[in-house]
RNA sequence: GCCUCCAUGGUCAAGCGGUCAAGACGUUGCCCUCUCAAGGCAAAAACAUGGGUUCGAUUCCCAUUGGAGGUGCCA
């Protein structure tokens, strides 16, 4: 019997989708593209007190953004729905209590306090806890069904061995082995009637079909547990493959006043942890805000943990990566977020845009500080395309064409251009002529006039182009040269700022 | 504390018993240049430590150290 791949991506709706997540969405949808199987999305929602408003419908938008298209799903419907934990909730007990007569789980009805109350007992003392099986022991089933007639709250605990290895097999990390007695009795039904996790997720997968796991290291340890399940209801587990966490290097800050907390000589302390919202880190609905392009994102992501086979190619669309993923690749330890190679890879997938792609990005950025009618925009963003990395950074790179930023005649003095600000003087009196003689204003007419004017008065290049720029801009770095500036800027405003800073200069 | 897993430059990583230990980002220097970018060239930078196994270990085994995760009526 071949079976279809069929994998899923069970996220909680507790927020936005981190990178992490973003990972193993896309390694799962991968994994399953390129095995043409299917890829679904299933929202486990069955703890209630964290669900968050909103947050389901953040992560259909993220996965569609993401370019993470689910065969099946809440919202594009299937064969094995409903895919919403909370919708099937009256699936779970009719499976726990196939369990309980069984013998793999039972009843408990211990309350939370007596719980807490062992548990410190035991931890205190030093000891691991584990849940003494006093309800399996004392209640039985006649007296337990009696009590839950009554009214009575309870749970469903998994009955796991005292003795005996309970192990599972994973893609990535090999052979995984417990003692069961490790192991405590988790509780698979809640007092509020919804499975947990670890009941919920074992009876989805398997209703769902699916074939292949996807999920992050935070289960290696339980895994053992479910495969108990498995085993106790006669079911065949899933292939599983555990991810390593998605860290970040940051400072060490005061988890309520966010203050820095500086070591004994008075140095921030760097420390690796896992990206969290709570510290400001961002999310991928973030990013794109930001200005970073969907492909740069999912092509770093993708790279972050993960490593194709035979080639040292970095640059992959989707489809490259459903071909060449592999399983193989993906790295057993936590990977480390960097910002500045995202950053880069932005840059490159700006870089490579269509032009007519990159105005339709830049656009909306460059009128938030610049009124369109006034200035050539198409050619500022040929100019652009090259320097961007992100699109935020757009605004103040050009927003001193829109107004003169005040002038530090500091800059007038350059090493390398061989000026200062008496050089400067004498260069902008020099060209200031000679830009007034430019019949029709464009850079072709600018730059041939006015490199002519330098070579026939023997000066150097920069020593007249340095300071022109200066003084129409303001600023020591601009996204272009003296005459893409003033071509930009047009003939009025660049002769008027250029008086400007004259009169500024010989004021000084 | 206990359990599970992991360990190549600052970061992402190739390597899967014999290599001068790839590549990318970042860093530094030089070149190009009317600024900044981009581009070109170059440099610094790694097999955590200690034991085994082996003719030979980055590679296999064990320990130590370090890191991650678990130890919830959270997922």
């Amino acid at each position: 019997m071949s079976t279809e791949v069929r994998t899923r991506f069970a996220p909680s709706p507790t927020g936005y989708l981190h990178l992490g997540g973003l990972r193993t969405a896309l390694y799962t949808y991968l994994y399953a593209r390129k095995h043409g199987g299917k890829f679904i999305l299933r929202i486990e929602d069955t703890d209630q007190e964290r669900e968050v408003e909103g947050a389901v419908d953040l992560i259909y938008k993220s996965m569609k953004q993401a370019g993470l298209h689910y065969d099946e799903g809440p919202d594009v419907g299937g064969d094995y729905g409903p895919y919403i934990q909370t919708q099937r909730r009256d699936l779970y007990p009719k499976y726990a209590w196939e369990l309980v007569e069984k013998g793999g789980a039972y009843c408990c009805f211990c309350t939370k306090e007596e719980l807490d109350a062992d548990r410190e007992a035991v931890t205190a003392a030093g000891g691991t806890y584990k849940y003494n099986k006093k309800c399996l022991h004392n209640v039985s089933l006649e007296e337990a069904r009696r009590r839950i007639a009554a009214g009575e709250p309870y749970v469903i605990r998994q009955n796991i061995p005292t003795t005996g290895k309970a192990s599972f097999d994973d893609m990535l990390y090999g052979h995984v082995e417990v003692d069961c007695d490790t192991l405590d009795d988790n509780v698979l039904i809640k007092a509020d009637g919804l499975p947990t996790y670890n009941f919920a997720n074992v009876i989805d997968d398997h209703l769902m079909g699916i074939t292949h796991v996807m999920r992050g290291t935070e289960y290696l340890s339980s895994s053992p547990k479910y495969n108990l399940l498995y085993e106790a209801f006669g079911w065949t587990p899933p292939i599983y493959l555990h991810l390593p966490p998605v860290m970040i290097e940051s400072v060490l800050r005061d988890k309520k006043t966010r203050a820095l907390i500086l070591d004994e000589n008075g140095c921030e302390q760097k420390i690796v942890r896992k990206l969290s919202k709570r510290w400001g880190d961002p999310s991928f609905e973030d990013l794109l805000q930001q200005g970073y392009v969907r492909d740069a994102i999912v092509n770093y992501i993708a790279l972050l943990g993960w490593a194709p086979k035979d080639t040292n190619e970095e640059f992959f669309s989707m489809d490259d990566l459903v071909r060449l993923f592999d399983a193989n690749g993906i790295s057993k330890s936590p990977a480390i977020f960097d910002m500045n190679k995202l950053t880069w890879f932005n840059a490159e997938y700006i870089r490579r845009m269509p032009p007519e792609t990159y105005a339709e990005y830049a656009r909306p950025w460059l009128t938030k500080v610049l009124d369109e009618s006034r200035f050539d925009l198409a050619r500022l963003c040929e100019l652009l395309q090259g320097r961007t990395e992100i699109f935020s950074q757009l605004p103040g790179m050009v927003d001193f064409l829109a107004e003169m930023p005040a002038l530090d005649p500091a800059l007038f003095t350059n090493k390398k251009s061989k000026s200062t600000v008496e050089s400067s003087k004498a260069a902008l009196a020099f060209i200031k002529p000679v830009l007034e003689g430019i019949g029709e204003w464009t850079e072709a007419n600018l730059h041939d006039v006015v490199m002519a004017a330098i070579a026939e008065s023997g000066m150097k290049n920069a020593t007249v182009l340095w300071p022109l720029r200066i003084a129409i801009t303001g600023r020591a770095a601009t996204p272009g040269g003296a005459f893409e500036m003033a071509y930009l800027l047009g003939r009025e405003e660049t002769l008027r700022r250029l008086n400007a800073a004259m009169a500024q200069l010989s004021a000084n």
